[in-house]
DNA sequence: CGTTGAGTTGATGGAACTCAAATAGCGTGG
DNA sequence: CCACGCTATTTGAGTTCCATCAACTCAACG
Protein backbone atom coordinates (compact mmCIF):
# COMPACT_ATOMS: atom_id res chain seq x y z
CA UNK A 1 0.00 0.00 0.00
CA UNK A 2 2.78 2.28 1.29
CA UNK A 3 6.33 3.00 0.59
CA UNK A 4 8.12 0.57 2.32
CA UNK A 5 10.38 2.76 3.91
CA UNK A 6 7.50 4.76 5.69
CA UNK A 7 8.16 5.65 9.16
CA UNK A 8 8.81 2.23 11.22
CA UNK A 9 11.13 0.47 9.19
CA UNK A 10 14.04 1.39 10.69
CA UNK A 11 13.26 -0.21 13.55
CA UNK A 12 12.02 -3.28 11.14
CA UNK A 13 14.13 -6.58 11.44
CA UNK A 14 13.48 -6.60 6.98
CA UNK A 15 14.77 -3.49 6.93
CA UNK A 16 17.80 -4.37 4.65
CA UNK A 17 15.57 -6.38 2.30
CA UNK A 18 13.06 -3.30 1.99
CA UNK A 19 15.76 -1.61 1.18
CA UNK A 20 17.64 -3.51 -1.20
CA UNK A 21 13.85 -4.69 -2.26
CA UNK A 22 13.61 -0.76 -3.07
CA UNK A 23 15.97 -1.31 -5.50
CA UNK A 24 14.43 -3.74 -7.63
CA UNK A 25 11.24 -2.59 -7.62
CA UNK A 26 9.80 -4.96 -4.40
CA UNK A 27 6.15 -4.50 -4.20
CA UNK A 28 5.23 -4.46 -0.41
CA UNK A 29 2.10 -5.22 0.65
CA UNK A 30 0.51 -4.07 4.49
CA UNK A 31 -1.86 -6.14 6.37
CA UNK A 32 -3.62 -5.60 9.53
CA UNK A 33 -4.96 -8.79 11.43
CA UNK A 34 -7.32 -8.71 14.15
CA UNK A 35 -6.58 -11.13 17.52
CA UNK A 36 -7.47 -14.85 16.40
CA UNK A 37 -6.98 -14.44 12.54
CA UNK A 38 -4.85 -16.58 10.89
CA UNK A 39 -2.18 -15.00 8.07
CA UNK A 40 -1.74 -18.78 6.56
CA UNK A 41 -2.70 -22.02 7.78
CA UNK A 42 -1.09 -25.23 8.17
CA UNK A 43 -0.92 -27.00 4.76
CA UNK A 44 -1.05 -23.89 2.94
CA UNK A 45 1.94 -23.17 0.31
CA UNK A 46 3.21 -19.71 2.08
CA UNK A 47 4.15 -17.38 -0.77
CA UNK A 48 5.22 -14.75 1.18
CA UNK A 49 7.54 -13.63 3.49
CA UNK A 50 6.09 -11.78 7.04
CA UNK A 51 7.37 -9.35 8.49
CA UNK A 52 5.84 -8.22 11.82
CA UNK A 53 6.04 -4.53 12.20
CA UNK A 54 3.20 -4.22 15.05
CA UNK A 55 1.90 -6.59 17.38
CA UNK A 56 2.54 -10.46 17.81
CA UNK A 57 2.01 -13.62 15.80
CA UNK A 58 2.10 -17.01 17.10
CA UNK A 59 3.24 -19.76 14.84
CA UNK A 60 0.92 -23.19 15.94
CA UNK A 61 1.97 -26.58 15.24
CA UNK A 62 -1.78 -28.01 14.65
CA UNK A 63 -0.64 -31.32 13.82
CA UNK A 64 0.47 -32.36 17.13
CA UNK A 65 -2.82 -33.31 18.59
CA UNK A 66 -5.36 -31.23 20.84
CA UNK A 67 -5.45 -27.51 20.17
CA UNK A 68 -1.64 -27.65 18.44
CA UNK A 69 1.41 -26.35 20.10
CA UNK A 70 3.00 -22.87 19.50
CA UNK A 71 6.36 -23.34 18.38
CA UNK A 72 7.24 -19.37 18.50
CA UNK A 73 6.20 -15.60 19.08
CA UNK A 74 6.68 -13.55 16.35
CA UNK A 75 7.05 -9.47 17.95
CA UNK A 76 7.72 -6.59 16.33
CA UNK A 77 10.74 -6.37 13.78
CA UNK A 78 10.65 -10.09 13.45
CA UNK A 79 9.59 -12.32 10.36
CA UNK A 80 7.54 -15.18 10.14
CA UNK A 81 7.71 -17.99 7.32
CA UNK A 82 11.16 -18.08 6.63
CA UNK A 83 11.37 -22.00 6.36
CA UNK A 84 8.66 -22.19 4.40
CA UNK A 85 11.11 -22.29 1.29
CA UNK A 86 11.91 -25.85 2.38
CA UNK A 87 8.71 -27.40 2.25
CA UNK A 88 5.55 -26.90 -0.22
CA UNK A 89 2.86 -26.99 2.28
CA UNK A 90 3.49 -25.23 5.69
CA UNK A 91 3.68 -26.95 8.78
CA UNK A 92 2.15 -24.48 10.91
CA UNK A 93 -0.77 -21.60 11.37
CA UNK A 94 -0.22 -18.23 11.95
CA UNK A 95 -2.48 -16.66 14.06
CA UNK A 96 -2.27 -12.91 15.54
CA UNK A 97 -2.23 -12.82 19.43
CA UNK A 98 -3.01 -9.44 19.45
CA UNK A 99 -4.14 -6.86 16.11
CA UNK A 100 -1.11 -6.56 14.39
CA UNK A 101 0.43 -5.11 11.56
CA UNK A 102 2.38 -7.14 8.99
CA UNK A 103 4.55 -6.57 5.42
CA UNK A 104 3.92 -9.02 3.57
CA UNK A 105 7.01 -9.39 0.98
CA UNK A 106 6.04 -12.17 -2.13
CA UNK A 107 9.03 -14.64 -2.22
CA UNK A 108 8.85 -14.69 -6.43
CA UNK A 109 9.83 -10.92 -5.79
CA UNK A 110 12.54 -11.65 -2.89
CA UNK A 111 14.20 -14.24 -4.72
CA UNK A 112 14.08 -11.50 -8.13
CA UNK A 113 15.52 -9.51 -5.81
CA UNK A 114 18.30 -11.85 -4.52
CA UNK A 115 19.51 -12.80 -8.18
CA UNK A 116 20.67 -8.83 -9.05
CA UNK A 117 22.20 -8.48 -5.37
CA UNK A 118 24.15 -11.35 -3.72
CA UNK A 119 24.13 -9.24 -0.27
CA UNK A 120 20.65 -9.85 -0.54
CA UNK A 121 20.97 -13.51 -0.54
CA UNK A 122 23.44 -13.77 2.00
CA UNK A 123 21.14 -11.95 4.40
CA UNK A 124 18.65 -13.84 3.59
CA UNK A 125 20.18 -17.18 4.02
CA UNK A 126 21.47 -15.80 7.46
CA UNK A 127 18.04 -14.98 8.42
CA UNK A 128 17.31 -18.40 7.81
CA UNK A 129 19.92 -19.92 9.70
CA UNK A 130 19.07 -17.26 12.28
CA UNK A 131 15.41 -18.53 12.97
CA UNK A 132 17.23 -22.39 13.16
CA UNK A 133 19.16 -21.22 16.23
CA UNK A 134 16.16 -19.49 17.45
CA UNK A 135 14.62 -23.28 17.39
CA UNK A 136 17.18 -24.67 19.10
CA UNK A 137 17.56 -21.76 21.78
CA UNK A 138 13.69 -22.27 22.75
CA UNK A 139 14.52 -25.87 22.80
CA UNK A 140 16.98 -25.50 25.34
CA UNK A 141 14.53 -23.45 27.25
CA UNK A 142 11.90 -26.31 27.54
CA UNK A 143 13.98 -29.90 27.80
CA UNK A 144 16.44 -30.46 30.87
CA UNK A 145 14.77 -26.84 32.76
CA UNK A 146 12.16 -27.37 35.20
CA UNK A 147 8.82 -24.96 35.10
CA UNK A 148 10.61 -21.96 37.08
CA UNK A 149 13.80 -21.96 35.18
CA UNK A 150 11.60 -22.27 31.87
CA UNK A 151 9.29 -19.13 32.89
CA UNK A 152 12.44 -16.84 33.64
CA UNK A 153 14.00 -17.97 30.44
CA UNK A 154 10.84 -17.06 28.80
CA UNK A 155 10.80 -13.51 30.61
CA UNK A 156 14.55 -12.86 29.80
CA UNK A 157 14.13 -13.55 26.12
CA UNK A 158 11.07 -11.35 26.02
CA UNK A 159 12.85 -8.83 27.43
CA UNK A 160 15.91 -9.12 25.41
CA UNK A 161 13.74 -8.94 22.38
CA UNK A 162 12.06 -6.10 23.22
CA UNK A 163 14.85 -4.55 24.52
CA UNK A 164 16.46 -4.86 20.73
CA UNK A 165 14.17 -2.57 19.37
CA UNK A 166 12.80 0.11 21.70
CA UNK A 167 14.82 1.95 24.87
CA UNK A 168 16.34 -0.48 27.58
CA UNK A 169 13.55 -0.96 29.88
CA UNK A 170 12.73 -3.07 32.33
CA UNK A 171 9.31 -2.63 31.79
CA UNK A 172 7.53 -5.55 29.71
CA UNK A 173 4.08 -5.99 28.16
CA UNK A 174 3.06 -9.80 27.27
CA UNK A 175 0.76 -9.62 24.20
CA UNK A 176 -0.02 -13.20 25.03
CA UNK A 177 -2.92 -14.72 27.38
CA UNK A 178 -1.32 -17.09 29.97
CA UNK A 179 -2.40 -20.35 28.45
CA UNK A 180 -0.10 -19.29 25.06
CA UNK A 181 2.97 -19.01 27.32
CA UNK A 182 2.19 -22.46 29.26
CA UNK A 183 1.53 -23.94 25.61
CA UNK A 184 4.82 -22.75 24.32
CA UNK A 185 6.89 -23.25 27.60
CA UNK A 186 5.36 -26.92 27.66
CA UNK A 187 4.10 -26.65 30.82
CA UNK A 188 0.09 -25.69 32.16
CA UNK A 189 -1.26 -22.13 32.86
CA UNK A 190 -1.96 -22.88 36.30
CA UNK A 191 1.88 -24.02 36.72
CA UNK A 192 2.58 -20.78 34.90
CA UNK A 193 1.01 -18.69 37.08
CA UNK A 194 2.61 -20.35 40.21
CA UNK A 195 5.70 -19.50 38.94
CA UNK A 196 4.77 -15.90 38.31
CA UNK A 197 3.55 -15.52 41.90
CA UNK A 198 6.38 -17.27 43.26
CA UNK A 199 9.14 -15.22 41.31
CA UNK A 200 7.47 -12.20 42.73
CA UNK A 201 7.23 -13.24 46.03
CA UNK A 202 11.04 -13.30 45.82
CA UNK A 203 10.87 -9.99 44.67
CA UNK A 204 12.61 -10.66 41.56
CA UNK A 205 9.79 -9.68 39.21
CA UNK A 206 6.36 -7.85 39.57
CA UNK A 207 3.42 -8.99 38.21
CA UNK A 208 -0.13 -7.23 36.76
CA UNK A 209 -1.83 -8.95 34.44
CA UNK A 210 -0.25 -8.48 30.91
CA UNK A 211 2.60 -6.30 32.72
CA UNK A 212 5.41 -7.54 33.96
CA UNK A 213 8.52 -5.74 35.94
CA UNK A 214 11.83 -7.40 35.79
CA UNK A 215 13.42 -5.95 39.05
CA UNK A 216 16.55 -8.51 39.23
CA UNK A 217 17.42 -9.56 36.15
CA UNK A 218 21.09 -11.16 37.16
CA UNK A 219 18.77 -13.45 39.45
CA UNK A 220 16.96 -14.45 37.10
CA UNK A 221 19.21 -15.52 34.79
CA UNK A 222 21.13 -17.35 37.93
CA UNK A 223 17.81 -19.00 38.05
CA UNK A 224 17.19 -19.79 34.90
CA UNK A 225 20.93 -21.29 33.90
CA UNK A 226 20.46 -23.81 37.08
CA UNK A 227 19.81 -22.37 40.37
CA UNK B 1 41.61 -36.71 -0.43
CA UNK B 2 39.65 -38.37 -3.12
CA UNK B 3 37.00 -37.82 -6.05
CA UNK B 4 34.14 -36.32 -4.91
CA UNK B 5 31.94 -38.71 -6.56
CA UNK B 6 33.86 -41.46 -5.38
CA UNK B 7 31.48 -44.85 -4.19
CA UNK B 8 29.07 -43.68 -1.71
CA UNK B 9 28.61 -40.39 -2.74
CA UNK B 10 25.15 -41.19 -4.27
CA UNK B 11 23.59 -41.64 -1.32
CA UNK B 12 24.93 -38.59 0.40
CA UNK B 13 22.58 -35.97 1.17
CA UNK B 14 25.23 -33.19 0.30
CA UNK B 15 25.88 -35.19 -3.34
CA UNK B 16 24.19 -32.09 -5.16
CA UNK B 17 26.43 -29.96 -3.70
CA UNK B 18 29.26 -32.07 -5.15
CA UNK B 19 28.19 -32.59 -8.37
CA UNK B 20 27.74 -28.57 -8.53
CA UNK B 21 31.01 -28.70 -6.78
CA UNK B 22 32.96 -30.70 -9.23
CA UNK B 23 31.93 -28.26 -11.68
CA UNK B 24 33.11 -25.44 -9.54
CA UNK B 25 36.31 -27.11 -8.98
CA UNK B 26 35.51 -27.22 -5.24
CA UNK B 27 38.08 -29.10 -3.17
CA UNK B 28 36.32 -31.78 -0.32
CA UNK B 29 38.62 -33.14 2.15
CA UNK B 30 38.02 -36.10 4.22
CA UNK B 31 38.42 -36.79 7.43
CA UNK B 32 37.92 -39.92 9.79
CA UNK B 33 37.32 -39.62 13.36
CA UNK B 34 37.18 -41.83 16.42
CA UNK B 35 34.44 -42.06 19.29
CA UNK B 36 34.52 -39.39 21.44
CA UNK B 37 36.47 -36.49 18.93
CA UNK B 38 35.39 -33.65 18.42
CA UNK B 39 34.78 -32.28 15.11
CA UNK B 40 34.76 -28.73 16.18
CA UNK B 41 34.37 -27.01 19.23
CA UNK B 42 31.86 -24.51 21.08
CA UNK B 43 33.43 -21.30 20.46
CA UNK B 44 35.35 -21.94 17.46
CA UNK B 45 34.61 -20.16 14.03
CA UNK B 46 33.35 -23.38 11.67
CA UNK B 47 34.85 -22.52 8.37
CA UNK B 48 33.44 -25.92 6.72
CA UNK B 49 30.08 -28.27 6.10
CA UNK B 50 30.29 -30.93 7.70
CA UNK B 51 28.73 -34.43 5.63
CA UNK B 52 28.56 -37.29 7.35
CA UNK B 53 29.35 -40.23 5.21
CA UNK B 54 29.24 -42.65 7.75
CA UNK B 55 29.30 -43.33 11.28
CA UNK B 56 27.35 -40.86 14.06
CA UNK B 57 28.20 -37.01 15.28
CA UNK B 58 26.62 -35.51 17.90
CA UNK B 59 26.07 -32.00 18.24
CA UNK B 60 26.45 -30.37 21.94
CA UNK B 61 25.53 -27.27 23.75
CA UNK B 62 28.02 -27.09 26.19
CA UNK B 63 26.71 -23.44 27.67
CA UNK B 64 24.30 -25.50 29.23
CA UNK B 65 25.33 -26.53 32.35
CA UNK B 66 26.63 -30.10 33.63
CA UNK B 67 28.06 -32.22 30.15
CA UNK B 68 26.38 -30.19 28.11
CA UNK B 69 22.72 -31.15 26.14
CA UNK B 70 22.73 -32.94 22.72
CA UNK B 71 20.79 -30.84 20.17
CA UNK B 72 21.20 -33.05 17.08
CA UNK B 73 22.57 -36.40 16.22
CA UNK B 74 23.64 -36.22 12.40
CA UNK B 75 23.84 -39.89 10.61
CA UNK B 76 25.33 -40.83 7.23
CA UNK B 77 24.06 -38.64 4.61
CA UNK B 78 23.71 -35.42 6.78
CA UNK B 79 25.24 -32.58 7.09
CA UNK B 80 26.37 -30.40 10.32
CA UNK B 81 26.87 -26.82 11.25
CA UNK B 82 24.67 -25.55 8.23
CA UNK B 83 23.53 -22.34 10.83
CA UNK B 84 27.02 -21.60 11.62
CA UNK B 85 27.00 -18.89 8.95
CA UNK B 86 24.63 -17.15 11.57
CA UNK B 87 26.62 -16.70 13.96
CA UNK B 88 30.44 -16.65 14.10
CA UNK B 89 31.67 -18.93 17.02
CA UNK B 90 29.96 -22.12 16.96
CA UNK B 91 27.15 -22.30 20.21
CA UNK B 92 27.80 -26.04 19.81
CA UNK B 93 30.37 -28.83 19.96
CA UNK B 94 30.33 -31.67 17.22
CA UNK B 95 31.76 -35.25 18.75
CA UNK B 96 31.72 -38.27 17.28
CA UNK B 97 29.50 -40.89 18.97
CA UNK B 98 31.30 -43.89 16.41
CA UNK B 99 33.95 -44.01 14.55
CA UNK B 100 33.07 -42.13 11.53
CA UNK B 101 33.71 -40.57 7.93
CA UNK B 102 33.36 -37.21 7.13
CA UNK B 103 33.41 -34.82 3.68
CA UNK B 104 34.87 -31.06 5.10
CA UNK B 105 33.34 -28.80 2.71
CA UNK B 106 34.90 -24.94 3.09
CA UNK B 107 32.14 -22.31 3.16
CA UNK B 108 34.42 -19.95 1.03
CA UNK B 109 34.32 -23.24 -1.29
CA UNK B 110 30.51 -23.56 -1.05
CA UNK B 111 30.04 -19.60 -1.34
CA UNK B 112 32.42 -19.56 -4.64
CA UNK B 113 30.35 -22.32 -5.94
CA UNK B 114 27.09 -20.37 -4.84
CA UNK B 115 27.89 -17.30 -7.07
CA UNK B 116 28.30 -18.84 -10.27
CA UNK B 117 25.64 -21.40 -9.56
CA UNK B 118 22.41 -19.62 -8.71
CA UNK B 119 20.93 -23.43 -8.13
CA UNK B 120 23.19 -24.13 -5.31
CA UNK B 121 22.22 -21.24 -3.66
CA UNK B 122 18.57 -22.82 -3.58
CA UNK B 123 19.68 -26.09 -2.94
CA UNK B 124 21.70 -24.49 0.39
CA UNK B 125 18.71 -21.94 1.49
CA UNK B 126 16.49 -25.41 1.57
CA UNK B 127 18.96 -27.27 3.31
CA UNK B 128 20.15 -24.53 6.07
CA UNK B 129 15.82 -23.83 6.19
CA UNK B 130 15.45 -27.95 6.80
CA UNK B 131 17.61 -28.20 9.69
CA UNK B 132 15.64 -25.39 11.33
CA UNK B 133 12.44 -27.33 10.81
CA UNK B 134 14.07 -30.41 11.67
CA UNK B 135 15.13 -28.74 14.89
CA UNK B 136 11.52 -27.80 15.54
CA UNK B 137 10.89 -31.39 15.28
CA UNK B 138 13.11 -32.31 18.13
CA UNK B 139 11.17 -29.78 19.74
CA UNK B 140 7.78 -31.20 19.41
CA UNK B 141 9.25 -34.56 20.30
CA UNK B 142 10.36 -33.43 23.91
CA UNK B 143 7.50 -30.49 24.80
CA UNK B 144 4.04 -31.73 25.71
CA UNK B 145 5.35 -35.35 25.62
CA UNK B 146 5.76 -37.79 28.45
CA UNK B 147 8.80 -40.12 28.50
CA UNK B 148 7.04 -42.92 26.56
CA UNK B 149 5.87 -41.33 23.48
CA UNK B 150 9.33 -39.41 23.45
CA UNK B 151 11.40 -42.47 23.00
CA UNK B 152 8.84 -43.87 20.72
CA UNK B 153 8.77 -40.82 18.63
CA UNK B 154 12.75 -40.75 18.68
CA UNK B 155 12.41 -44.47 17.45
CA UNK B 156 10.65 -43.71 14.73
CA UNK B 157 12.56 -41.17 13.87
CA UNK B 158 15.62 -42.52 13.61
CA UNK B 159 13.44 -45.71 11.63
CA UNK B 160 12.75 -43.07 9.06
CA UNK B 161 16.15 -41.51 8.52
CA UNK B 162 18.03 -44.73 8.34
CA UNK B 163 15.07 -45.94 5.92
CA UNK B 164 15.84 -43.01 4.31
CA UNK B 165 19.28 -44.31 2.71
CA UNK B 166 18.97 -47.87 3.19
CA UNK B 167 16.82 -50.10 2.26
CA UNK B 168 13.26 -50.53 4.23
CA UNK B 169 13.75 -52.01 7.04
CA UNK B 170 12.60 -52.58 10.53
CA UNK B 171 16.09 -53.51 11.70
CA UNK B 172 17.68 -50.58 13.54
CA UNK B 173 21.21 -50.21 15.40
CA UNK B 174 20.81 -47.31 17.68
CA UNK B 175 25.30 -45.92 17.34
CA UNK B 176 24.47 -43.98 20.59
CA UNK B 177 24.17 -44.93 24.33
CA UNK B 178 21.24 -44.48 26.89
CA UNK B 179 22.54 -41.73 28.16
CA UNK B 180 23.01 -39.87 25.09
CA UNK B 181 19.22 -41.05 24.12
CA UNK B 182 18.21 -39.90 27.39
CA UNK B 183 20.48 -36.92 27.23
CA UNK B 184 18.58 -35.65 23.20
CA UNK B 185 14.96 -36.85 24.86
CA UNK B 186 15.35 -34.47 28.21
CA UNK B 187 15.07 -37.53 30.30
CA UNK B 188 17.13 -40.21 32.00
CA UNK B 189 19.10 -42.95 31.31
CA UNK B 190 17.09 -45.10 33.65
CA UNK B 191 13.69 -43.64 31.81
CA UNK B 192 15.07 -44.96 28.91
CA UNK B 193 15.55 -48.14 29.63
CA UNK B 194 12.43 -48.62 31.15
CA UNK B 195 10.52 -47.44 28.66
CA UNK B 196 12.10 -49.35 25.96
CA UNK B 197 11.63 -52.48 28.88
CA UNK B 198 8.30 -50.69 28.47
CA UNK B 199 7.39 -51.14 24.93
CA UNK B 200 9.19 -54.59 24.36
CA UNK B 201 7.06 -56.23 26.67
CA UNK B 202 3.84 -54.94 24.44
CA UNK B 203 5.27 -56.58 21.69
CA UNK B 204 6.01 -53.48 19.88
CA UNK B 205 9.64 -53.21 19.86
CA UNK B 206 12.25 -55.96 20.59
CA UNK B 207 15.58 -54.67 22.33
CA UNK B 208 18.88 -55.92 22.23
CA UNK B 209 21.66 -53.63 23.35
CA UNK B 210 21.96 -50.90 20.51
CA UNK B 211 19.96 -53.37 18.26
CA UNK B 212 16.42 -52.71 18.42
CA UNK B 213 13.33 -53.87 16.12
CA UNK B 214 10.67 -52.28 15.31
CA UNK B 215 7.33 -55.00 15.55
CA UNK B 216 4.44 -52.42 15.39
CA UNK B 217 4.89 -49.01 13.63
CA UNK B 218 1.41 -48.21 13.47
CA UNK B 219 0.89 -48.86 17.02
CA UNK B 220 4.41 -47.19 17.81
CA UNK B 221 2.85 -44.22 15.93
CA UNK B 222 -0.05 -43.99 17.75
CA UNK B 223 1.66 -44.34 21.43
CA UNK B 224 3.82 -41.14 20.17
CA UNK B 225 0.80 -38.90 18.95
CA UNK B 226 -0.11 -39.47 22.57
CA UNK B 227 -2.11 -42.73 23.24
C1' DC C 1 37.97 -65.19 38.32
C1' DG C 2 37.76 -60.52 39.48
C1' DT C 3 37.16 -56.03 37.26
C1' DT C 4 34.99 -52.69 34.65
C1' DG C 5 31.33 -50.32 32.21
C1' DA C 6 26.81 -50.35 30.23
C1' DG C 7 22.30 -51.39 31.03
C1' DT C 8 18.26 -52.87 33.79
C1' DT C 9 15.26 -53.06 37.84
C1' DG C 10 13.34 -51.55 42.42
C1' DA C 11 11.97 -48.16 46.06
C1' DT C 12 11.16 -43.45 47.31
C1' DG C 13 10.43 -38.42 47.11
C1' DG C 14 9.44 -34.27 44.64
C1' DA C 15 7.75 -31.56 40.81
C1' DA C 16 4.16 -30.72 37.85
C1' DC C 17 -0.43 -32.14 36.21
C1' DT C 18 -5.39 -32.54 37.14
C1' DC C 19 -9.64 -31.15 38.87
C1' DA C 20 -12.08 -27.82 41.37
C1' DA C 21 -13.07 -23.59 43.51
C1' DA C 22 -12.12 -18.76 44.41
C1' DT C 23 -10.79 -14.30 42.73
C1' DA C 24 -9.67 -10.55 39.66
C1' DG C 25 -10.36 -7.96 35.16
C1' DC C 26 -13.04 -6.18 31.77
C1' DG C 27 -16.54 -4.80 28.68
C1' DT C 28 -21.59 -4.05 28.36
C1' DG C 29 -25.78 -2.19 29.35
C1' DG C 30 -28.85 -0.33 32.68
C1' DC D 1 -21.40 5.12 38.00
C1' DC D 2 -22.50 0.66 39.26
C1' DA D 3 -24.19 -4.02 38.56
C1' DC D 4 -23.79 -7.81 35.79
C1' DG D 5 -21.82 -11.59 33.29
C1' DC D 6 -17.99 -13.41 31.09
C1' DT D 7 -13.35 -14.68 30.76
C1' DA D 8 -8.69 -14.86 32.50
C1' DT D 9 -6.00 -15.76 36.28
C1' DT D 10 -4.88 -17.37 40.79
C1' DT D 11 -5.06 -20.61 44.54
C1' DG D 12 -5.82 -25.17 46.80
C1' DA D 13 -5.83 -30.44 47.33
C1' DG D 14 -4.95 -34.85 45.53
C1' DT D 15 -2.67 -37.73 42.06
C1' DT D 16 0.70 -39.11 38.55
C1' DC D 17 4.98 -39.33 36.46
C1' DC D 18 9.72 -39.07 36.41
C1' DA D 19 14.28 -38.18 38.80
C1' DT D 20 17.06 -39.96 42.22
C1' DC D 21 19.72 -43.30 44.60
C1' DA D 22 20.96 -47.88 45.06
C1' DA D 23 21.27 -52.66 44.02
C1' DC D 24 21.68 -55.86 40.56
C1' DT D 25 22.60 -58.32 35.83
C1' DC D 26 25.30 -59.07 31.98
C1' DA D 27 29.06 -59.15 28.74
C1' DA D 28 33.80 -58.06 27.58
C1' DC D 29 38.41 -58.39 28.94
C1' DG D 30 42.78 -59.26 31.10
Amino acid sequence: MRESTAAGCDRCGVDRLCLFGRVAGLRIRRIRTNRGTPLFRSGERVEALFAIRSGCVKEVDVSTGRDGTIVNFATAGEILSLQSLACAPSRTTAIAVESSFVCVVPWNAVNQASLSAPRITRELMQLIAKAGLEARESLALVRDKEARQRVAGFLLNMVARSQARNVSTCELRLPMNRDDIANYLGLRSETVSRCFTDLARQRLIQVKAKRVQILEECELRRIYSGA
